[in-house]
DNA sequence: GCGTAAGTTTTACGCGCGTAAAAAATAAAT
DNA sequence: ATTTATTTTTTACGCGCGTAAAACTTACGC
């Protein structure tokens, strides 16, 4: 296949014929050359298997190719599905992605956009940590690489803005629970750092009164990203001391909810919305385990899909454009209501 | 802070008073440099904040410090973790991981290892598909790039492998569940794809030919990663058609002993070890969720940490001493039990 | 066949840094 | 204080490619 190794684009140039300025134009963008010699290159390259060197090539570029994507906690299934569809968009596009997770840690979230700042990407798909993160740190990095948030805003921050609906997702929820039986409590973290938990609880709080019911909102303390540890055992001990006032709870996240499911398997709570049933529990998020719980968790799905779509296309747009918006857009999809056993 | 923005190294030359090449070695290995020139260079840093440019950096070194850990499915969070702890390794280890997913599809795997190729990196961490791996790729892959195969092993691939012994660990669990009650059925994909099923499966018959128990598999039909699915599906068949000869089931791995979970959940089956309870099920791994499952997962816990740290070291020796080792080394560390409700 | 637009080649420079070699400066040892 | 070893500076080149400008070639319409 390959006669001999390739060096550099001035070999390929020899051997292929082509003029080196016309294969760096066609490695640019194939499409800016002749249709005619754009084949001639391609035959050529298969016969050779040239690649330009990324780090030659990436160094007079002022804007790379690459697209950061930084997520806060890679090890949370949410966020490993969601990034995963972002990548492939970016894939798609043409871009190439690169994968960043904070680990849950705030400052790894600020080294994470500093070492992304030295690939000079095209543009970077931020999910923030949300009131934890320093503004400070990603307002400054916006103004340097084109910049869009999902999942969590900032507010005043990044291009745009793309996630979920919490008012819509929650007051959907709420609105089905209470038909379905009763009005739910309402248990969350304490110290929820993430906009999006604080977003959930005013839902949460508007919905009841909306509909006239009072609000119950129960907070469990604990720090860090071990949902599940916290819901199981904080959520475990309300439930013992049957604090709840209603026998439906809603919880700010399904990860919290798994938690509470296995509390309440734990304590000899049968949860469900049968007869024989003395405990409903409900989440947010449609994680990927939620089916697979027991009983499996009613829920209000995140349309992943269109705000890893929606997000990359905008990156897309103001990277191509290279226009700096003047306003910033805030796009927000509705939830689905996902029914399973749990309520 | 920073008077004015340092474009490259010439211009931090000449604000910090130290020639280049100097500079140069300093950032290259920060102890070639004396002790006081250190301190100055540093000192300087602090106030102008430059940094290298990564490309220009990387273009002419034959070797980057980048060093490239692929696995095969990052929405697992079994590799989440484990890609986790081997990231922070290189960290500590003063490089630069690049994490990467085959998203569960071989191609992929190929096409990662291509890319990585491209980035010159000082070595690969590779947890491979196995069977459905391409052997050919990884190991002329391999004979480029110094590569240590971690997880899942390919027949003479690689400089090492650092895996989990199957037989040890599935061999203990094995004596448990005989011990504490009665034998076990071992349950599986048809279509298992990992070496480590297979060892498994063998694990499994060796140890109940020695403790003289007949041996009896079950083989789930289905494709892809959707273990938990696979498990609560065409588990949930096998137990509604009442299959299993003994009452204890070890799945090959946890997530088909979630799915099997919610199967015997939704079938009305009680799980545990108690008096009570009708069925045993345990898996493999000590998958992050097994704790929240109902009941909560008795399982084999594989050593991330260990495991993690042994390729990553025994990687980082490769590259240092530059030597391709001649006998390519199997190291393979003990699971431990983890006995929780369900068997 | 000619004119024009579009694409290509030639030529040449620059990017930011690695690195080699020789000269100079510094530190350590005698 | 002198020699010696170590480190730094000076000088200079090269890496592989982007890209600009001018000359050239090709394609296409009339």
């Amino acid at each position: 296949m390959a006669d001999r190794k390739i060096r550099n684009m001035e070999e390929f140039a020899s051997v292929s014929g082509i003029s080196r300025p016309t294969l760096s134009r066609y490695f640019n963008d194939p499409a800016s050359v002749r249709e005619s010699t754009r084949k001639r290159i391609e035959k050529a390259l298969e016969q050779h298997d040239y690649r330009p060197n990324v780090y030659a090539v990436n160094q007079n570029r002022r804007t790379t190719k690459n697209i950061g994507i930084v997520v806060p906690y890679l090890a949370d299934p949410f966020f490993t599905e969601i990034g995963r569809a972002v990548e492939v968009e970016c894939i798609s596009a043409g871009y190439s992605p690169i994968l960043l997770s904070s680990h849950g840690d705030p400052n790894l979230e600020k080294e994470n956009l500093e070492s992304l700042r030295s690939l000079k990407p095209a543009g970077v798909l931020l999910a923030p940590f949300g009131r934890s993160s320093d503004p400070g740190t990603i307002q400054k990095f916006s103004k340097e690489v084109p910049l869009v948030l999902f999942d969590a805003n900032v507010a005043e921050t990044g291009e745009a803005f793309i996630g979920t609906d919490n008012f819509q997702s929650v007051g959907l929820m709420v609105e089905y629970l209470c038909r379905s039986g009763e009005p739910p409590c309402f248990f969350e973290m304490k110290s929820a750092s993430n906009p999006n938990a604080n977003k959930r609880r005013q839902a949460y709080q508007e919905s009841m009164a909306n509909l006239g019911h009072p609000a119950h909102i129960f907070q469990a303390k604990g720090e860090g990203w071990n949902f599940e540890e916290i819901g199981s055992v904080e959520g475990g001990k309300m439930l013992e001391q049957n604090l709840f006032p209603t026998r439906t709870i809603l919880c700010s996240n399904d990860r919290l909810a798994i938690g509470m499911l296995s509390a309440a398997y734990r304590l000899g709570i049968r949860v469900g919305h049968g007869q024989d049933c003395v405990l409903r529990i409900a989440g947010q998020d449609d994680h990927p385990f939620s089916r697979f719980t027991c009983p499996p968790l009613t829920t209000m799905a995140q349309d992943y899909a269109a705000i890893a779509n929606s997000a990359a296309t905008t990156l897309f747009r103001i990277i191509e454009t290279g226009s700096q918006s003047f306003n910033r857009q805030e796009t927000l999809f509705d939830g689905k209501l996902v029914m399973r056993d749990s309520a």
